[in-house]
DNA sequence: ACCTGAACACCGTTCAAGT
DNA sequence: ACCTGAACACCGTTCAAGT
């Protein structure tokens, strides 16, 4: 009668029901991770820890832990909907829009968007879109290539902000901490600070969704006005080619 | 005849001709450690070992390694200078040139305020700044202050992009880097992705300058326009208070 | 009041070794 | 081709204990 029960012969991962490990599956348990416990616990060893295999495995199928985060990231990017048909200005709305609800909807998924460009398969079709926008606006290909970027880096870097507002520990502590902050910029001297204590409420309290909308009202704004500016004046470029 | 020197009378960091342990100090210690070797290496460990002095110590003088991050923060805010004296888009212009020359001369500094506002003592002031300049273009408080938003998430992750571009390692590797995405951008089908092929050139070499001159340009464009609406109708507002 | 030693609970990554 | 055990070189943070 043996003192321990022999080794199953099953490895872990079948007795769990789990998926074979897979560049899919790997992505798919990170992303898991990411909904229940947030960007932080997407790490090597907890996303084999999901599939029921050691952490060096991760390693056969991932070159790196900034190569599952790509991933994982393009993986969001398959979650934006493609912009219904409209004037363009619609469809960067739409698409802005769309992109700030993946995010918020993956608990603070917008930290690994930050310093990313969306190149993966399903990144770039986003990309696809938005460039089309830009064209349909009037910038040639230069200004198309830095309108996304400005796009993009708005897009994210709001919605990180959003997800990271003092400390997330609870809604009522980030209420508590603004009204703190609120309360420190009105301690301020009104002589030294008379703008910053006259937004004082502004800036503490965020008002979210209204900030999200000026500055994409302010890059449109910018975008159709300086689209009308070279159809009155076109030929004005700095003709490098042709 | 002792085995062992006995241990130094004085404390280490006397030795070697360290400042005491100050709130200041340690800042000053995590601003050479991140200008020798970067944002990554300013760790406790690491600072506490510039001052001579166990790592439990900066506790006593920090309450975090966030605390320390947002002290250093607002250490290079105070490099920042004044904008001299001009029309409000022009001082607009300098404070962002010269928030991105004090990021891009601290190596991956802007690392550190990506997710952060300019709050702390030195802070503050460039938010007076700024929220003074948007006064003048006639935003209205809460404006101000989702303009100020703007005007930071745009400067910051701007630079923070262009200093982890691919992967810093040496400015070849860099380039390389961005030869490969181009090459990959370009192997893409034009009829899939008709716009990305086109600006597949402009999307992988960054022409930096120019590119962050775009967003500026639009930010301020943007500013214009609205403000000339708003002379031109001016009893438009939700009026909430009066 | 300020500093140290020792420890806890983590990380990413590598590598020889197994099947 | 794929997976494991064990280890390396780090992290942030806490806490009793020293002076």
């Amino acid at each position: 009668m043996p003192r321990k029960l022999p080794a199953p012969i099953w490895p872990r991962r079948i007795l769990r029901h789990l998926p074979p490990v897979s560049d899919e599956a790997i992505v798919e348990a990170a992303l898991g991770l990411l909904d229940r416990e947030g960007v932080d616990a997407v790490t090597m060893r907890g996303v084999a820890e999901c599939m029921g295999v050691t952490t060096p495995t991760i390693y056969w199928h991932v070159e790196n832990k900034d190569g599952l985060l790509e991933r994982l990231y393009d993986r969001l990017c398959s979650e934006v909907a493609r912009p219904s048909s409209g004037p363009w200005q619609d469809r960067l709305r739409l698409l802005a829009n769309g992109i700030r609800a993946v995010f918020v909807g993956h608990r603070d998924a917008a930290k690994l968007a930050v310093g990313r460009f969306p190149l993966g398969p399903h990144g770039l079709q986003i990309t696809e879109w938005v460039l089309e926008a830009l064209a349909e606006a009037g910038l040639d290909p230069e200004e198309m290539a830095h309108g996304a970027y400005l796009f993009f880096s708005y897009v994210t870097s709001f919605s990180h902000q959003e997800t990271i507002l003092p400390t997330p520990v609870s809604t009522n502590d980030r209420r508590d901490a603004l009204k703190k902050i609120e309360q420190y910029l009105l301690t301020l001297s009104e002589k030294q600070f008379p703008h910053v204590t006259r937004s004082a409420k502004a800036l503490s309290q965020p008002g979210l969704d209204r900030r999200f909308a000026f500055g994409l009202d302010q890059f449109l704004l910018g975008l159709t006005e300086s689209s009308k500016r070279q159809r009155r004046e076109p030929a004005k470029k700095k003709s490098k080619r042709s």
